[in-house]
This record gives structure tokens, C-alpha cells and sequence, in this order.
DNA sequence: TTCCCAATCCAACATTTGTCAGTAAGTATC
DNA sequence: GATACTTACTGACAAATGTTGGATTGGGAA
């Protein structure tokens, strides 16, 4: 989908116009379109650092991601931990429908805009609108491959290289919804938050900062990543997008999607 | 559920005795459990470590585990990487019919029985039997839940930690299927194989069970893990099984369910 | 038995990462 | 302007982990 294609989506569809398509570009009727900027019920901004969900509480309603960064993270006895992250686009909590209680945080960093839906709305689309259903398992489908992957990294790359394959796949996920440019993307993360999400200490994410600042292959400063050479970051990153079922070899079945 | 309760499902239902009961002891009807039966085509018994699925290939059938250890690898440029396991009653690769290609491997370990699923009666499934349809919905979302924990595990501990949560997570869920005793379980895990699952070199594996047996907190040999007092156990490897969504504050909701 | 192979175990040294204790620069607030 | 706060950054040392090159053990195969 070119970037074209996807501002005239939000023209349209301001709310849900991004909606999946970082996940699932799948074509979606005008119908079906309709019906998601109807399952918002209300949307939220928020500026400060929020812990939006909680751990162990039950909720009435999931949150879909207008704009900006979350973080799903799980608390440790002294810190936190980043488990994965969400750009515009994503559906951050759709499996906090189906199960009691949520297992993790859902925490924000930077500016977010948020679209609240209630439970009762996707309970109708699980029922009445089956192909809607089938994309919502997708999606969820979707993050437990990425965190499959991110675990192979986890136990394969060191520092400087989790924190390449973190930009590469931030931008690349960016890309998919029409956000992020030529030459490297804008962003909220810091150094603590990258810290938090590579399992590492911010003094030695700093140390792995100037590690890829010095051998060209990213420099983070002001709220934007810069990337001079994309294949660079890639490979550095040992960055194989298979697991984000884009365009590639391991895109989604479609017949089984109608 | 008790295990005189899972010996009477093994009798009555010897393919899916244990089906998702490690995962969502939700109540089945009998007629789900005989529509169970019926979508097992074939059962296949390996002795030896086999790749029963391959990353990027197309598959016809799904896998449900009836006895044994599977692992979830993820191949790297020099080394296989594990990013899960499974134990019987697992349904492995549910989501191998949704997407079309699947995004890592499934490899054996020890002597394994296998189900064989075509993937056509799970659309069926799919189709017909919401209620079920929907177990299985939950049994991915719980696959994410556990790939998260992991996560954050191999962020916060330390090689010897890391293994004993692998520890008292196997023992856990092999009790929710009936299997496991009071003084440990056996598996035909090793230490190369607790390597690649916690992301340490086999040689710092040799290490921490060392240190594991010399703290007198887990000791394997012989194909089976002993464990003389599960706190100590559960508490070094900080194990909240929170995450695996039994009887506890995580529980699922039965409300949605029906 | 004898051989072979997988699994376990070990010591020494190199590399990665964490911890501690700071400094410096920018930004928001008063 | 003064202040506090967040963020980025640094050096020194300690702890965790990887790598290399082995030795040892136990069970299955010939």
C-alpha cells in the first residue's frame, strides 16, 4: 500500500483509517470500514507517560492506537520490562476481550491519541461480521509471532544489534501505515525506554548508542532515529521481516479470509 | 481438575483425553469431545528428533500433541534457537491454518505422539461449533501470553534462573494434563536443548545446573528432573504462573464462552 | 566385550554486560 | 534568572556469559 493510498484512508476513515493495515492488508469493504469508525465509542489524548491498562484488572473496553507509541510491559520486583511495542494502526488489547484479565501493562510514552471500544461492540462484530472476526484473530495471531521472533533475538543478538533489529522493525512497521520517511522515522523512545525494551542497563543501551552512532548504522537524537543506510541497520539487526506477514514469502492465506 | 478425572477423560477419549486441558479448562460438551476425536485423521509416533514443520512452508494439517515434547525453534546463521515448548494436550500449530505459511519450526525431542489434523475439519470447526472455535481462539492468545512471560524472563534472569522457571513451568502445565509427581517429572529435555530454549552456550548451562544442584534446588538426571522443594524452586526462578491462565486471578472469563 | 556416540562436566581466558558514581546538556517551571 | 528534572553520556570495576579445548561417563551397537 503506497503512502498515497493511505492518506486518502484517513481522509475517509479518520479514525480506523490506519486500522490493521501495519498487520493485515487485507482488503476490508467500505462497509466494513464504516463499521469500525463505529466501534470507537470515544477517543483519548494523552501527553504524560500513562499506564493506560494494568495488570490483573478487568476491563470493559480494548483500545485501538490512533497515533503515536505504546508499550506492553510486565513488572518486575524492580524494574519494569518492555515486552513489545505498537505504532498507529494496531489494535493494542484485542485479547483483553477474551480473557478475564489482562497478563500485562499497556503503558504510553510521548503523545498518544487513542480509540476506546467497547467489549459489547466486539462481541457483535465476533458474531455478525465473521470476516471482521477472522482479522481480528489475525491480528493476534500476528503478536505472538512477533514475539516469537523477538525472543530468538532476545537469546541471539547482543545490545547494539537488539537495538538495530528494534529500529529496523519500528520503522518498517511505521512504513505499513504511511508514517516514517527516506532517511529514518520520528519517535518518542528514549534511551531508558530502549533500555527496558532490549533487557538491557541504559548505561550500556548508551554504550551501544555510541556503538552504532560510530559505525554509521543509526544516530537517535531529538525525538528521530536517523538511518543512513537501510541494508546497513538491516543486517547489522539480522532484521528478516518474514514475521510481520507483509508482502513476502510468508504473507497470509487469503482464501481462507473471504 | 484431578488426575483420576484425566485418567477417566484418557479412557473415554484417548487421542484428546488431554486437549487443551493444560491451556483452558473450560467445559467441554461430550459431543465436543467425540467432534475432537473425530478431527484426529491420523496419529504418528517418532522416536527420533524429527523437524515435523518447517518455517515457510504451506501446511494441509495442524498437529495436536498427545504425548511427548515438542520445541518451537527459530534457525539462526550458526545455531537453532527454541523459543517454546509444548507438552501433551497442546495443540501446537493452530495457527499454521490462518497463516498461510508458518513463521518458525516445530522439532520433536524424545519419543513423541502426534494428531494429525487436516486443516478442512477445523474450518469446519471454525465454522459450525463457535464454541469451540472460540477455545481455540483462546488457545493462541495463551501461546502470546506465554511467548510475553518469556520474554521479560530472558530480559530479567540470570542463565540459572531462567532454567528453573523453564522448570517449574514444564511441571506445571504437565500437571494440569496429568502427568508430573510430587518430587519432579521427566523429560527428555538436555542441557543442549535447555541451551537453546534459555538462549545461554551449553557450556554456562553445565554451569547453572550445577549451581542448581549444589543450591539444592533442581537436580536432572536420567531423563528426569527432581526437585525436593518447589518454592525454592518457584521462587529462584521468579515462576508467577499468572501468565498460564489456571484457576487463579488470571483465570478466563466463562461469561463469553458459552 | 569393545567401540562409539551423545551427554555431561571442567578449567582458563576473552567478551559482554551490570553497577556505581558521577558530569553535562537541554527543558520546563517558578 | 534560578531551579529542578529528564536525558544523554563517561570511567572504573565487578559479575555474568561465551569460547576454546579438552576429560569423563554411560548406554547402545557391533
Amino acid at each position: 500500500m503506497q503512502s498515497d493510498d493511505i492518506a486518502a484512508e484517513l481522509a475517509a476513515y479518520p479514525q480506523t483509517g490506519r486500522f490493521l493495515m501495519g498487520r493485515l492488508r487485507h482488503d476490508m469493504s467500505a462497509d466494513e470500514k464504516a463499521l469500525l469508525e463505529t466501534l470507537i465509542e470515544e477517543t483519548v489524548t494523552l501527553t504524560r507517560p500513562t499506564r493506560i491498562l494494568e495488570k490483573g484488572k478487568v476491563y470493559t473496553q480494548s483500545t485501538m492506537l490512533i497515533d503515536g507509541f505504546v508499550l506492553r510491559t510486565l513488572d518486575g520486583p524492580l524494574q519494569r520490562y518492555g515486552v513489545s511495542f505498537h505504532v498507529p494502526g494496531d489494535f493494542v488489547d484485542l485479547h483483553c476481550f477474551a480473557l478475564r484479565r489482562l497478563d500485562h501493562n499497556i503503558d504510553t510514552i510521548g503523545t498518544v491519541t487513542l480509540g476506546l471500544v467497547p467489549h459489547d461492540r466486539i462481541a457483535f462484530v465476533m458474531k455478525e461480521h465473521p470476516h471482521l472476526a477472522r482479522l481480528f484473530w489475525f491480528s493476534t495471531l500476528l503478536d505472538a509471532a512477533m514475539h516469537r521472533e523477538w525472543v530468538m533475538k532476545l537469546e541471539q543478538l547482543t545490545t547494539a544489534r537488539r537495538i538495530a533489529h528494534i529500529f529496523a522493525e519500528v520503522w518498517r512497521r511505521l512504513e505499513m501505515v504511511g508514517l516514517g520517511d527516506a532517511g529514518g522515522f520520528a519517535t518518542p523512545l528514549t534511551q531508558a525506554a530502549l533500555a527496558e525494551l532490549s533487557g538491557a542497563s541504559a548505561v550500556h543501551v548508551n554504550r551501544a548508542m555510541g556503538e552504532l552512532r560510530d559505525s554509521g548504522i543509526a544516530e537517535m537524537r531529538g525525538g528521530r532515529v536517523d538511518i543512513a543506510d537501510r541494508a546497513l541497520l538491516e543486517d547489522f539487526g539480522r532484521f528478516e521481516p518474514d514475521y510481520l506477514y507483509g508482502e513476502g514469502a510468508l504473507s497470509l492465506r487469503r482464501d481462507i479470509c473471504t
